[in-house]
DNA sequence: ACCTGGTCCCGGGCTCGGTTTT
DNA sequence: AAAACCGAGCCCGGGACCAGGT
């Protein structure tokens, strides 16, 4: 959180609010500048990465741990850093320095939003030269060249590739292959949950991150807390008891202080109550998908679980209820067909849980209920304020 | 046997840079 | 210089087929 942040809120701009001052504060999918509580694990990570600063390659790194656990605020935050301190734009050095050796460019991309060669390529190239690169009308090998080119005539480049091998984004292999094939001075840095054993690539080194230990999550959501609510809205004891509840999982602890919050607010409520906070937590599912693939889905798609988590109990109580009354509504421009097999997709790629109602009546196989499986509140609210901006 | 839910896959069309033609 | 065309990736629609129940 910025300075700037902090005055204009001051300045009263929001005085009139209530509990809910600042969501990307608080919200599971923004990262703070400076992490809070990662202090062994940043410098594990520059271990690794310190042959990098004296001029050379570093080595290919796979960063591995559970879900919420930091790896994504660590290290996007870093080569955000690291970014400005490298690149060909250090050409004009202070001659009464000692000569540094030339960082490589450091680049950080989310699989999520780049799961096909193309859009890595894009991605990567967008963030190492200055240019602008099309998103369309190009072919695949045409951007590799151009990468391959910047690469060549500027420095090598560290490509940091987040949320590799979900069931949306390629895995590590495929990852690391298509950022080979360019050349072989892009340096990969692949973030994951599974361990190290579990994958099929072998990177030449590892870094682990583990759990957020209680006090250090409590730390954490007190920091985000003081920045994002009102003065107060969440007491001591209840950011014990979330951070207790998420057992280290910063995810879904913010996405239930955020959920409550929004609860909250709707309420008319100046703080958080313990009934708010309830809500807030029912909020988030047991075994939770982050939030991020959810908001990382193309926009019909985020449009159509937005009407799924917007049905009465009975709209969904099977696939086909929920497909019918989904695509008859005026804001879904899907066909009926589609709406049913991307409802299909969701479920299996995880976002939806597929419970099937164990009812004998009627014949056939019997339906499923769809219930989702990311943040339904925070997923709302941010979607209500994408939609509607003001 | 029959029925309904669920999975899988592919052709077609859309949008938009780039290229060729006028 | 403008217009027509081409081809890239990606999304949508739908149908063939499989699974699991009475």
């Amino acid at each position: 959180m910025n300075v700037d942040d902090r005055i204009e809120r001051r300045l009263g701009y929001d005085a009139g609010a209530g509990v809910l001052v600042d969501v990307d504060a608080v919200s599971p999918v923004s990262h703070l500048e400076s992490p809070v509580g990662r202090g062994p694990a940043l410098e594990r990570l520059l271990d690794v990465l310190s042959p990098a600063f004296e001029g050379l390659l570093p080595p290919g790194i796979y960063v591995h741990g559970p879900k919420g656990c930091g790896k994504t605020a660590v290290v996007s935050a870093l080569f955000d850093r690291l970014a400005t301190h490298s690149g060909p734009k250090r050409a004009i050095q202070t001659s009464t320095r000692a000569v540094q050796p030339t960082l490589p460019g450091f680049v950080y991309v989310d699989a999520r939003r780049a799961s096909t060669r193309f859009r890595l390529y894009h991605d990567t190239l967008d963030a190492v030269s200055d240019d602008e690169v099309p998103d369309h009308g190009v072919g695949t090998d045409d951007l590799a060249d151009s990468l391959r080119e910047a690469v060549n005539t500027g420095t090598d480049v560290v490509v940091a590739v987040d949320h590799t091998n979900e069931p949306e984004t390629p895995a590590e292999t495929t990852v690391v292959e298509w950022l080979h094939d360019v050349s072989g001075h892009v340096v990969p840095v692949c973030l994951g949950r599974d361990p190290p054993t579990e994958i099929e690539w072998t990177p030449d080194a590892t870094v682990a991150f583990d759990r957020y230990r209680r006090h250090v999550l409590v730390e954490l959501l007190t920091s985000r807390c003081s920045t994002g609510l009102g003065r107060n809205a969440l007491t001591h004891d209840q950011i014990r008891e979330v951070a207790e509840w998420a057992a280290g999982d910063a995810h879904d602890a913010l996405a239930a202080i955020t959920g409550a919050a929004v609860h909250a607010e709707r309420a008319g409520a100046s703080t958080i109550r313990g009934l708010d906070l309830d809500e807030g937590i029912d909020g988030v599912p047991k075994p939770c998908a982050a939030l991020g693939r959810v908001l990382a889905l193309s926009e019909s798609r985020r449009r159509l679980l937005y009407e799924l988590v917007s049905l009465a109990e009975a709209d969904r109580s099977s696939v086909s209820t929920a497909t019918e009354t989904i695509s008859s509504r005026r804001t879904v421009d899907l066909s009926e067909s589609t709406v049913r097999r991307v409802l299909y997709e969701l479920a299996d790629a995880e976002l939806l849980d597929r419970v099937t109602a164990q009812r004998s009546e009627g014949k056939g196989r019997p339906p499923s209920r769809l219930v989702p499986r990311f943040p339904t509140l925070v997923f709302r609210e941010l979607f209500d304020r994408a939609t509607r901006p003001f």
